[in-house]
DNA sequence: CCGGACGCCTGTCGGC
DNA sequence: TGCCGACAGGCGTCCG
């Protein structure tokens, strides 16, 4: 499910109604997501208070006093902010009641989702510690992806998801940024020119931007705290319209595999 | 080191 | 109507 724009809708949908507010209950009614939730993440968060929402590519970082929750959504996750003791549906795994009588409720059916607490600095967490460069910020340049390029026969498509590269980049922006910058999926990352990787990190920062202030992409489940989806799907140029026209073009937009995923482009505009 | 495949899960959808 | 396979927004791990 989500890509950068969806977790930082997340973010910013949560953060103003837990920023600060202390912990009074945690209920953990399935421990079973890609890494069973700790037996003592109750002990870890209660009566503590949130002093920091962060977003690290596609994990959000809630800071502790003595610590930080590790939280990632997989691609079924949804976090929403409901009064406490809102009924209970199925695969709700996770709640986080605070103080304030609001409860912070994990949703994830498929369960590729994760709760971690590290009392060490996060940027030293295995999952933390090698990812590549926030896609918004400064350090995303053509020139840091044309020199970390070099000599890989990966398809552009694989190394822009690739988040020991760039994080936060997942399989339906890569399409549609690959789309805006006229670059063939399967073209080898290393044999593409700086001057095109300038262009490809113009349109990364400009649909990731365009996304977010959408709310993000609803395809078929992401919806963002308020339980409300993006409609940044009207805006997809490529993703999902396999056999209809190139906006462009004309052409027929076409869909291949790459790296286990699908992949849209068209076969006219993209070189 | 690199690139590609696999597996983790549940829900939904299309075809027969 | 029911069954069955394919597929879905991620990513750590393993293999050659």
């Amino acid at each position: 499910m989500p890509e950068l724009p969806e977790v930082e809708t997340t973010r910013r949908g949560i953060a103003p109604h837990i920023l600060n507010q202390r912990i009074s209950q945690v209920i953990v009614r399935d421990h079973r997501l890609r890494w069973p939730i700790p037996t003592d993440l109750a002990q870890q968060l209660e009566q503590q208070r949130v002093t920091e929402i962060q977003r690290r590519g596609k994990y959000l970082l809630l800071t502790l006093p003595t610590g930080t929750l590790i939280l990632h959504l997989g691609m079924s996750g949804n976090l929403r902010v409901l009064p406490a003791g809102s009924a209970v549906l199925k695969h709700a795994h996770l709640d986080i009641v605070f103080a304030n009588q609001q409860c912070l409720r994990l949703h994830d059916p498929r369960r590729f989702g994760a709760v971690l607490f590290t009392v060490d600095p996060v940027e030293q967490h295995p999952l933390i510690k090698d990812l590549g460069v926030e896609p918004l910020e400064k350090a995303l340049t053509g020139d840091y992806l044309f020199t970390r390029s070099r000599g890989r026969k990966i398809p552009i498509k694989s190394f822009v998801m690739d988040g020991k590269i760039v994080v936060g980049v997942g399989n339906i922006y890569a399409s549609e940024s690959l789309f805006l910058a006229g670059i063939h999926p399967k073209r080898h990352a290393g044999r593409i020119t700086l001057a095109r990787y300038v262009t490809l990190v113009g349109v990364i920062k400009k649909v990731l931007r365009a996304a977010i202030k959408q709310g993000g992409t609803t395809l078929r489940d992401f919806v963002n705290s308020d339980g409300k989806p993006g409609y940044f799907s009207q805006h997809l140029r490529v993703y999902g319209r396999d056999g209809e026209p190139c906006h462009h073009c004309q052409h027929t937009i076409r869909h291949c595999i790459i790296g286990q995923r699908a992949t849209y482009y068209c076969p006219h505009c993209q070189t």
